[in-house]
DNA sequence: CAGTGGTCTAGACCACACT
DNA sequence: GTGTGGTCTAGACCACTGC
């Protein structure tokens, strides 16, 4: 790679043993696509520590202040962690501050009630053919193998969220009840530890609705409750949708908070 | 300012003819206060370019580097807007492309009804004494004069959100409903436009409600349908709260898409 | 063509964490 | 002290815009 024309990273491949990128892109989003490659590879697993920035520099015959770029925007990504004076790192969902980095729903200003962690309960994890609208939301084939997951979750004994979670059959081959219910943790620490699926980004659509029957009891609220549906379609590596999610929330005692930027 | 000793700022002051300020901070992070106050005080206008980042970098005596890394941020907080080969400019609510920024409403896939531009309808705006709750969002003294606007949007002839605002007495001193109808294009281009106040970031709470009556009247729909409550309280420089706002959405046509990253 | 933002480099030093 | 990320500089060249 020639350090001084980087637009020459497309004509001149005999130069070029690392990057083989036909199309022109600056030098940082190709150090940024092989890191990607990397993590997507397994080569660094979730919590460890990437090589240091001169390392990687060496490695891709770049300068530092390239790599840097490339890291900072992954970073900004939630991809990688950085911490000064000890490396930078695999992001993970186990981490503290990162937990529930999907669910807005906050327990309103002052509600004592709703403090404290979530409680989970399984209500059930059965693997069938997926429906239309199912293999549609998940890129799948209509009747490709799909698991369906319904959960309550509670706040202070008050049920206050249902889920009904779909999965591909494939990349979660053998998961259970059994299994979801064993772990404490957010379920997306699970799927890293257990299935090595990484949930990057998600998508979410709200609505107001009415609970159907099933959901009013599990809530324990009345037929004409007015709930929050949110439909939420989470990706991995490649823009690869992995998990399609509709929950009803109550919102007596919380509020979905989101930020405007 | 020495520039190859940041961390002397503090101390020495006489060599700093520009800043001033005594706790440390990184360079970059100074030069983009002093970039936010210059626009604060409105020496560049929505819309206008501001000095090239050479000139910054002469005028503050840092870097190219330095002031990149600060316009960088602002740029991405969307207060300034780079374009290659022209400038960077004051960004502005006016631009096509950034209208409508914090409405997170979207017409559902495949929805013919409810495509194209929105009608507004001003049902009444109205100066009086802040309320308790409304004085406590805006930071103000219960009492204070206030603003109330309330309208109503429409898609297609589909009456879809209703909207309570409050806007601090002072900054807008001399808002009327003729002068909110006349006004085509979103209400915060006006707000720019007529009263040099930019919204720069909001927070929004939502929830599922069933209407009030007056509600269902302007949305026409039954009593009894959820509709999607969205509370709103939007921010200037310095995080001042300049508008509180709280919106009844309509969601049988629609729905609140919300990026999670 | 000149002027702007965008990319890349090389080298220096600071702040922080571990040992 | 050593090694990491974090900041800053100076200078080069590229890409885009408009004269």
């Amino acid at each position: 790679m020639n350090p001084s024309t980087p637009a020459e990273n497309s004509a001149e491949l005999a130069d070029t043993p690392v990057l083989a990128s036909p199309a022109f892109s600056p030098l940082y989003q190709q150090i940024k696509s092989l890191v990607l490659q990397s993590l997507q590879l397994g080569e660094w697993k979730p919590g460890d520590p990437i090589p240091s920035e001169f390392e990687l520099a060496a490695r891709y015959k770049v300068s530092q202040g390239t790599v840097r770029k490339a890291i900072d925007e992954l970073a900004k990504n939630h991809l990688l962690v950085r911490r000064q004076g000890k490396g930078t790192f695999v992001a993970t969902h186990a981490e503290q501050h990162v937990q529930f980095r999907f669910l807005k729903l906050k327990p309103d200003d002052g509600d004592i009630i709703s403090q404290g962690p979530a409680q989970r309960q399984i209500v059930d994890c059965k693997r069938l053919k997926a429906p239309k609208d199912v293999a549609q939301a998940l890129a799948l084939a209509s009747g490709d193998p799909v698991f369906q997951v319904r959960r309550v979750l509670s706040f202070g004994a008050v049920p206050t969220i249902y889920e009904d979670i779909w999965l591909p059959g494939a990349p979660f081959k053998g998961l259970t009840a059994e299994r979801l219910s064993r772990d404490t943790g957010p379920m997306y620490a699970l799927f890293e530890a257990e299935f090595g699926i990484r949930m990057l980004r998600a998508q979410e659509k709200l609505r107001a609705v009415n609970p159907t029957p099933d959901e009013a009891h599990l809530l324990q609220v009345a037929g004409n409750t007015p709930l929050l549906r949110v439909e939420r379609l989470s990706f991995t590596y490649q823009d690869t949708p992995m998990e399609w999610r509709i929950g009803v929330y109550r919102t007596d005692h919380h509020h979905y908070l989101n930020e405007l930027n």
